[in-house]
DNA sequence: ACTGTGTGCGCG
DNA sequence: AAAGCGCGCACACAGT
């Protein structure tokens, strides 16, 4: 059963219960409370897990950043949703649905809501803050949800489409769940890794003493008494004026000199990262009572990966992985799917021979097995360089020998780029699809066309021709991963809740998400059948988007006690 | 003082 | 080796 929740101009709720044809039968009017204890009571308990599927419901509301904090915040925690923006972008933009009404129709209200995440203080989420209007407009969300079940029963494929949306709609529920939940987030473990690289602490606005230390050589080094290294210009200049003939001051360019002054420079560019993107500033800004809430947006790539607005959640970089510490009496489970793109590729093609291969081992590892290259990095090399279109070095060179061995997969990336190359559009396994070239790119491939076109205007046509051609490439894979991760987070969540009371703080939850890496933090005596349970989640995915063809998806599962130990 | 762009580097 | 995809973020610098 669907119910469709819509904010009234006097504050309250508005509850419609649809039929199966979706055609509202009643509504129930409700205050902010009321509303808590009306989805309390809608959710299916403990007792009734295992009640027919109608019983459960699926709550359609316009955006599940701005309904979900507020219910998790009073302590409900929903099974289903129906996220109207995050479907209604999925299905204007999809060709499985280009020619339903709801992508025909002009921009409305729900193409231009804002979905404002809580922010300021993450840890006290808002209740309904009735004077903040959701969205500009008077938007109806039982008519829009209808407009999008049409598209929907409309659609090529509605079981991929269907698929998608629930997928996408559950991420968003994770989303807010992370958020709220945080990740857990040593302060004192941050502040050590950082005072050991960096020296103590120091007033803001201020460098820490060692990155001073390593200025101060770099300058007397360089015979350059006012230069600041943080400026690649000066920087640049500096190295050139000491005989150093380097082009960029990129951290693998230099690394290949022989000068005294290059490692202290890395080692000071290093820590100056550290420093400034995960340092103290961050610290302060970003964890609350040893609590990391990422910012996550959840479809914000448009492969529909996520993205971040703030706090850097998807670049943790490895050395404040140390930060990450389970709670007493809980663990991590740190889950990463190996090589899942060239495995979700394989299944795209529906590529036999590189599905054996694959299959229950290290897929670059078999790549050599197979007799295709030399070396594991030769695989791996060789198939990334295949995905993004690899033009030059070695891995444009092993190209033709993966081909080979796999003509289905090579062939399928191929006609993804060579479609991108004539403007077209490419679809992800469940339907999510390429935005269309800019209108400037357009424009450049016409001027080519013409008679009169010159040969800097074919030259340029060809090379932006390619450029998207490399995009839509790599888009099918992609998009198709990110539904693959969607589909096993979205699993895993569903059966975590099995375990423990149900309730999000005293059981298991997920508390990370990073494009094909889980972690979900939980009470010690779960964390084997958490681990369990996220392989199970893996094969269903697979099922999910492939059915039954023989291609697998193993993992690397850690159970530890800091993110650290994971890998 | 503010905004946009380029550079560099973190992650997958 | 650091190119071939997708990002976010911090800083320097140039424009206003």
């Amino acid at each position: 059963m669907h119910i469709v929740l819509a904010r009234r101009g006097d504050g309250g709720v508005t509850a419609s219960e649809l039929d199966a044809a979706g055609m509202v039968h009643r509504e129930v009017d409700l205050d902010g409370d009321g509303l808590f204890a009306y989805v309390q009571a809608h959710e299916p308990t403990d007792v009734q897990a295992d009640a027919p599927e109608q019983s459960r419901p699926r709550w359609v509301w316009s955006s599940t950043a701005q309904w979900y904090p507020a219910l998790l915040a009073a302590g409900v925690r929903v099974e289903r949703c129906v996220d109207l923006v995050l479907s209604r972008r999925i299905l204007r933009t999809s060709v499985l649905t280009a020619g339903s009404e709801l992508a025909r129709e002009p921009a409305s209200g729900w193409d231009s809501t804002v979905v404002a995440a809580p922010q300021a203080s993450p840890q006290a989420p808002a209740l309904f803050d009735v004077d903040a209007p959701v969205v500009a407009a008077p938007l109806d969300p039982v008519r829009e949800f209808q407009s999008q079940l049409a598209a929907i029963a409309g659609a090529t494929q509605p079981g991929r489409i269907r698929l998608l949306l629930a997928a996408e709609s559950a991420g968003a529920l994770v989303a807010e769940e992370i958020r709220f939940m945080g990740m857990p987030w040593r302060e004192d473990v941050h502040d050590r890794v950082l005072t050991e690289a960096l020296g103590p602490r120091v007033a803001f606005g201020r460098h820490p003493a060692r990155l001073e230390a390593l200025a101060a050589r770099v300058r007397e080094l360089l015979d350059a008494p006012t230069l600041n290294p943080d400026s690649q210009t000066e920087l640049l200049a500096a190295l050139r004026r000491v005989g150093l003939d380097v082009t960029s001051t990129r951290k693998w360019e230099l690394r290949e000199l022989d000068h005294p002054v290059i490692e202290p420079l890395l080692e000071y560019k290093s820590l100056y990262r550290l420093f400034t993107a995960n340092g103290w500033a961050w610290l302060e800004a970003w964890v609350h009572d040893g609590r990391f809430r990422p910012d996550y947006v959840v479809g914000g790539v448009v492969t529909g990966r996520w993205a971040t607005s703030g706090g850097g959640a998807l670049q943790l970089p490895k050395n404040i992985r140390r930060a990450v510490v389970a709670d007493d009496g809980w663990k991590l489970v740190v889950a990463d799917a190996s090589q899942l793109e060239p495995r979700v590729l394989t299944g795209l093609a529906g590529d036999r021979a590189m599905a054996d291969a694959g299959r229950g081992r290290d897929l670059y590892d078999a790549v050599v097995s197979a007799g295709v290259v030399a070396s594991r990095h030769e695989a791996k090399v060789a198939m990334l360089g295949a995905m993004y279109g690899a033009t030059t070095g070695d891995s444009a060179r092993l190209k033709p020998r993966l081909t080979r061995a796999f003509p289905q997969a090579i062939a399928l990336v191929d006609e993804a780029a060579a479609e991108g190359e004539r403007g077209e559009q490419v679809v992800s396994r469940l339907g999510r699809t390429s935005p269309r070239p800019g209108e400037s790119w357009r424009e450049v491939q016409q001027r080519a066309s013409e008679p009169g076109a010159s040969a800097v205007d074919e030259r340029r046509a060809r090379s932006r021709a390619r450029d998207w051609g490399r995009f839509t490439r790599n888009f099918v894979v992609q998009a198709s991963a990110a539904e693959w991760a969607l589909c096993w987070m979205a699993d895993i969540r569903l059966r975590l809740r099995e375990l423990g009371d149900g309730s999000l703080e005293n059981a298991p939850h997920l508390v990370f998400f990073l494009h094909d890496e889980i972690m979900v933090h939980t009470p010690e005596q779960y964390a084997d059948h958490v681990a369990e349970i996220v392989r199970e989640s893996a094969r269903t995915a697979g099922r999910l988007l492939f059915g039954t063809f023989p291609v697998d998806f193993p993992l690397t599962v850690a159970v530890v006690d800091t993110y650290a130990d994971a890998k």
